[in-house]
DNA sequence: CGGTCACGTCTACGAGTGTAGACTACTGCG
DNA sequence: CGCAGTAGTCTACACTCGTAGACGTGACCG
């Protein structure tokens, strides 16, 4: 982390205006990720930043606005998706079974969206979320044409494994053996990695 | 539709409990589909269903009871997961792109379940819901061994799709080609199905 | 030491929530 | 015709929500 959250030594912060937001934003996601976009109160989120709830519209002018950078933020640090082409599928697939056993904190932004879709606002901030930070570096990554589609797809299951794990606590998939969980999503992301444009003349298309 | 909704003729339903409560229930199921658990109001629901909020309380008890049935109701019929086991795969890619797809309406069991998660206790119901109906279900159509684990990864896989294209509506997703969609989801679903118990001696499994 | 301005809080409002209890009105039966 | 029971409504309560405006207060600068 970098040092402009330097906490202060006589254990409360002095009108650090700076340091405030930070504790604001922060709070926000934590607020946010566990209750979603409605159910975290702007004066829960305040009060996990030891401060008033009118605090949070002055600096960051209504919920709305709050959620929106929260959103971006979570989003920065790219937790799940690896930045490595070649191994892209492996990684991802170690990450994901990794960050989503029943021990990681579920501090994350998939559990944020999952949590924070039902609101139509939020819904819209994510989606512009995902395609500004995750969507298009995940485009880029992938080779073959069509890039965008499966990108998406391969967030779908991310998602999904997130939701089913994390959030609804489905008990076989959450006590799946982790060695097990990472090979199953590994051959899964292989299909979509390794684009089939349109391999195997799978003709008989109904409708 | 059964014949027991049978809508009166002087376009007024007369103190027929029976009429009234499923009334009730469907506006339920469609208000928690389209708002969510925590979005639906209790007098939105019984607006829906053209009687003052009281009467939902009288029928159901509680929002929460209301939600419990609701979300029963939703899943009984069978909507995407295919009953045949043999064309599983095929037929469950085939219906999750249909029905995925812009132009259908999105009144779906899945999209209840993602816009109400965001409550723990909706959350808990929707888990029940997912066991109960379509996960036990799934589990014995999947040959091989640890059916339940790839069953419900089948379900994070559905679910994901659902959420990216219905509720957040990433773009790419949203205007895939229904065939190359189809398509690929066959494949993903193809190594679901085809169970491999620990194919590719992928032994290096840390833990 | 005193002024000044930004940082932060307090009170409050209007709207909306789920739910409880009392009340009305209609239907069917004797 | 009159009684009874049930289908449905009305009013209300206690609470939480996001947000607006007025007010206090501490730190820096001269």
């Amino acid at each position: 982390m970098t040092a402009d959250t330097d906490e202060p030594r006589d254990g409360q912060r002095r009108r650090d205006a700076r340091a405030t937001r930070e504790a604001i934003l922060n709070s926000a996601i934590e607020a946010f990720t566990r209750l979603g976009y409605d159910g975290a109160g702007v004066r829960e989120v305040a009060g996990g930043a030891g401060v008033t709830a009118m605090l949070v519209n002055r600096y960051f002018g209504s919920k709305e606005q709050l959620f929106a950078e929260a959103v971006d933020r979570s989003f920065t640090p790219r937790t799940v998706v690896s930045d490595d082409p070649s191994a892209l599928s492996e990684r991802t697939a170690a990450r994901l079974a990794a960050r989503t056993s029943p021990e990681a904190d579920d501090l994350d932004p998939f559990v944020l969206m999952l949590r924070s879709v039902a609101s139509p606002r939020a819904a819209e901030i994510i989606r512009a979320g995902i395609e500004k930070h995750v969507g298009r570096h995940l485009t880029d990554l992938l080779p073959g044409p069509d890039a965008a589609p499966r990108a998406e797809l391969l967030l779908s299951l991310i998602a999904g494994v997130w939701l089913m794990r994390k959030v609804i606590a489905t008990p076989a998939l959450t006590d799946m053996d982790q060695g097990a969980l990472t090979r199953q999503l590994h051959d899964l992301m292989e299909v979509l990695v390794n684009a089939p444009p349109s391999t195997s003349g799978g003709g008989s298309d109904g409708s």
